[in-house]
DNA sequence: AATGAATCAGTCAGCGCTGTCAAGACTGCG
DNA sequence: CGCAGTCTTGACAGCGCTGACTGATTCATT
């Protein structure tokens, strides 16, 4: 930094303002600092910045049981704005089912040692008022990727589950599906009972005597296969499944072709999150795409730009990602 | 850490010494120390320690193109090596088909803005000769996750690709399988090739005079659902295939959906990786398990226990997952 | 025109550790 | 018993940056 300082005839503190962004810096001494660490190729040092201020210039990844495909997208996406904002990114996982004391010793643990600015919340996590009172007791800014709850409570990203769940309904109805079946996500897993629900009301608004039929699902392919045998048993059989995530979906699939039926020839299914199962299968999934990756990007920019102004809480676009498992009944 | 020095009635440089385990420490003070540390809960400042120190506490972790259940695994090993030794983990990606000047940019912006004390390669990265090469002229340390060529130049953790590819061999030799088909992975793959040419050895040790079917994979599940369409088409037509790796296996069994063929029943399936996907597909597919979190684990306890002496080359262990792909031929 | 407030730039101590150096307490050997 | 060599401990500077403070301008207001 010094080199800095000296090249563009300023003093040490100066440079740390530019650094910094700090307001009060003229256009021209700005601009001379600018070019002589553009020239020099400066680099601050993390750890003498996080030394001598009050930020670390880290920010926690909290997970908790993670699925591959969904957690490798929000790290990605925290992980380019850590990029942008010149911080490091530390991912922890927590065991967020133990009893009270332990879950507290974990976090614990991770504040005390990784002296995180800030942390990032995924499900289920983020719905975790233990957690979440235990950072505010500490002190801790979090952001919260997904949450179902006190949505007020702190800065979070979402996407409106309900209204996608609607926009599958729509759409099964509009290629005439009037038989349906919807395989349920894990009972605590709000997110999933968001999409549930907002299917069946858009399903009430066509016809308020329809009767959906329904079958348990856990989000997993093991769990999908149980639930779509349960529905194609059923009688009448569904002409068309909405499983509320991809890999039971897949499940579904599978119980399809023992059941000797053709998708979407003689079933249509729609899954939800446009995971990458949903081109691991054969029809390609007609799925619900979300921006797991906008997600974290949102999340963690939310985190990073403190003082600025703007929405405490961002609201994502979805959309249907239309494939090859879909079609009007038989 | 001055509190800790005071309990313990030392000085401050004694409770540095203890804290990094150097030598020349009597047991008795050893003791006082350790009893002062658990006392306060004591963490020592990573920044601090980087800032005084020549050592940063951060270890880099290179991917390219990163398939997200490997990665994932990679990473929780490599991650929980790095608590263990209170290290910190940076994730970062680059692209490496891009020409040379721009790789060297790259790496260049990570070295110089991370100040990893190490990094950790994994394929294709870990047989790129220009990112070694990089890397060493910087003088930076570097661990290798299975590597294909010059074994010797850094420390490395690996399995026997080839020993795997002939233990698949013997396994559907074993069954009575004669109509043998591989699909083989992206040509740059070198683990790819040497499962293959591992599996090829085997059976021509069995009968020299045996054809076996090849098609091209690209590791994909497309590309594995053109490579079995090409496979099933041959005359005669294999009772069984070794796919290199499961998401293209998971291809092929669709490729046999799609002929009428039942799996295991009309025709056997082997994968390889034990990767997610596995359990994706019905029926289950037999694989090869590798160790990839372990791998991950190794490469950073190699990276990080610098001055110990033991293997610079670590080879762990495979083994056959028997689940519901293979059979013996109809 | 006089006063207070805001803006801009600089000085300097010190964040919490570790590396260097030095001093004291031992050991073994002639 | 004396001396060199080794082991064990401590004093202290300083790593590269930022926060708190100070001083010099300029601007707005009465």
């Amino acid at each position: 930094m010094e080199d800095v300082a000296r090249l563009a005839g300023v003093s040490l503190k100066s440079v740390s303002r530019v650094v910094n962004r700090e307001p009060h810096v003229s256009d021209t001494l700005r601009a001379k600092v600018e070019a002589a660490i553009a020239a020099l190729a400066f680099v601050p040092d993390a750890a003498a910045r996080s030394l001598a201020g009050s930020r670390t210039f880290i920010v926690g990844l909290l997970f908790d049981n993670p699925s591959p495909n969904y957690t490798i997208k929000i790290q990605s996406g925290v992980y380019r704005a850590c990029v942008e904002q010149q911080y490091h990114l530390r991912i922890d996982n927590i065991a967020s089912d133990l009893p009270r004391a332990e879950v507290e010793a974990q976090l614990d643990a991770i504040v005390r040692n990784s002296r995180c600015d800030g942390f990032i919340l995924t499900p289920p996590l983020t719905d975790n008022v233990q957690v979440l009172a235990f950072l505010e007791r500490r002190g801790v800014r979090y952001a919260r990727i997904a949450p179902n709850s006190e949505l007020g409570r702190s800065p979070c990203v979402a996407i409106d589950d309900a209204a996608a769940g609607a926009l599958v309904a729509r759409h099964l109805w509009a290629l005439g599906h009037r038989r349906l079946g919807v395989v349920t996500g894990p009972p605590l897993h709000r997110a999933g009972d968001r999409r549930r629900t907002g299917f069946l009301a858009a399903i009430r608004q066509f016809d308020p005597d329809l009767v959906v039929a329904e079958a348990d699902g856990l989000f997993s392919f093991e769990s999908g296969i149980a639930a779509g045998m349960d529905l194609l048993a059923r009688d009448p059989r569904p002409t068309a499944i909405f499983a509320t995530n991809d890999d039971s979906a897949a499940g579904v699939m599978v119980a399809c072709a023992r059941a000797g039926l053709r998708v979407p020839h003689d079933i249509s299914l729609c899954g939800f999150d446009d995971s990458w199962v949903a081109k691991s299968v054969w029809p390609y999934l007609t799925t619900i795409y979300q921006p797991i990756e906008e997600m974290g990007y949102a999340a963690a920019s939310l985190l990073l730009d403190r003082g600025e102004t703007g929405d405490r809480q961002v609201m994502l676009d979805f959309h249907l990602v239309e494939r090859d498992s879909l079609a009007p009944p038989p």
